[in-house]
DNA sequence: CCTCCACCGGAAAGCCGGGTCA
DNA sequence: TGACCCGGCTTTCCGGTGGAGG
């Protein structure tokens, strides 16, 4: 490529480029100024709330919903309020966000929780108890934390139900506005944008992501439009990543069993169950000289995997022949192979037959 | 209506590699 | 150094259970 080319490369991001105005707008952690369709559970999260501008005490709250449907800003966006509102009559209030779900457990929701008031603690080590008594240290003559924080149970709760189409609609169009160019947007990428998300549990996340990706895909390629075709390429890609980056972050059981579901769906076509995917799971274990897991075990490990979307387990009953999972794959075979033929330690189980899978085969 | 299959999935406890603290 | 803690992964134990067949 020529310097003049390279230049104009440059010259185009600096300007903004010809699609975006400003993509951060596109971005899912992006606060925008308002939020649609959150009204009822941002009145409900400030309510809850409010009593801490006095300094009384607030109850618990518990926010439920999937992910993209909003839990995240709207908490933001109301402990900012919050703050707003305290400094303006000059009542000392600080707020401190600590995402249990990243967090994973209590021990490291207190740890963050003492990191927030500068408090440095080891990440793992000590008691919880103690942990909660250097929270309490550090909040000092403020006042003592409710205990129940260590507690699963709220007192109050407030329901994120997954946005519709229309609802992912209005968020994306709001937010299109100042993200694009004018004129660069066709309003039936939009449109699909927002469907094509609804139907993925009314994730806004998505619906972000979907456009933005539709837009850089359109930018690289010159086009002055951001269009529909650009919008079912991206659903295209988001979806290849998502794969990709969930089979190549999956341990070895989990890759064993997965390769067992594909054997026994290339064996015969209907989906298997629990206890077939059992056998010939062993049988590889067998085959690579690794130490099964157990049927409990493994049933759990099928049931991460469907949470992943790589494999779809359900529980059928079969009446008077037992109650099981039925299986089968999530995903494309050859995205398995594809990720797997990295793998050392399964490659070779890739193209190993099982004889409890030949069992298995249909004759035509 | 009852039985009974082939599992399900909760609970508890163990193991292990990481750590703290006195 | 030894007692103790955490988190994750796993095993063990075991009380369910939807519905076809009797």
């Amino acid at each position: 490529m020529s310097h003049q080319g390279l230049d104009l490369i440059f010259e185009r991001v600096l300007s903004g480029g010809e699609v975006f105005r400003d993509r951060n707008l596109l971005r899912h952690d992006y606060m925008p100024a308002t939020l649609p369709h959150r009204e009822e559970q941002i009145k409900r999260l400030g309510s809850v709330l409010a009593p801490a501008l006095t300094k009384d005490r607030v109850s618990n709250l518990f926010a439920y919903g999937k992910t993209g449907t909003g839990k995240t800003i709207v908490t933001k966006f109301v402990l900012d309020r919050l703050k707003r509102k305290a400094r303006e009559h000059g009542r000392a209030l600080d707020t401190s966000y600590v995402n249990c779900r990243l967090s994973g457990t209590n021990y490291r929701v207190i740890a963050d929780l003492c990191r927030s008031l500068g408090r440095e603690v080891p990440f793992t080590g000590l008691a919880v108890g103690e942990l909660l008594d250097r929270f309490r240290n550090a909040l000092q003559s403020r006042d003592f934390l409710d205990p129940r924080v260590l507690s699963s149970l709220g007192e109050e709760e407030v329901v994120f139900k997954p946005y519709s189409s229309d609802e992912l609609y209005d968020i994306l169009k709001e937010r299109a506005q100042l993200a694009f160019r004018s004129g660069v947007l066709d309003q039936g990428a939009l449109h699909l944008c927002a469907a094509l998300a609804a139907g993925e549990h009314g994730d806004a996340r998505r619906a972000l992501d979907l456009l933005r990706v539709a837009a850089e895909i359109a930018e690289r390629s010159r086009e002055l439009k951001v269009e529909e075709n650009h919008v079912r390429e991206a659903q295209q890609k988001v979806e290849h990543d998502r794969v990709t980056e969930a089979l190549s972050s999956l341990p070895l059981h989990s890759r064993i069993l997965l390769i067992s579901v594909m054997q026994l769906e290339n064996a015969r076509k209907e989906s298997s169950v629990t206890g077939d995917v059992y056998e010939v799971y062993r049988e590889l274990c067998a085959a690579g000289s690794v130490e099964p897991l157990t049927q409990r075990r493994v049933s759990g490990l099928l049931n991460e995997l469907d949470i992943m979307g790589v494999l779809n387990a359900r529980v059928v009953s079969f009446g008077r022949y037992g109650r099981t999972k039925k299986i089968r794959l999530g995903v494309e075979s050859r995205s398995v192979t594809a990720s797997f033929n990295q793998d050392e330690m399964v490659r070779g189980l890739l193209g190993y037959a099982p004889r409890s899978v030949l069992k298995h085969q249909t004759n035509l």
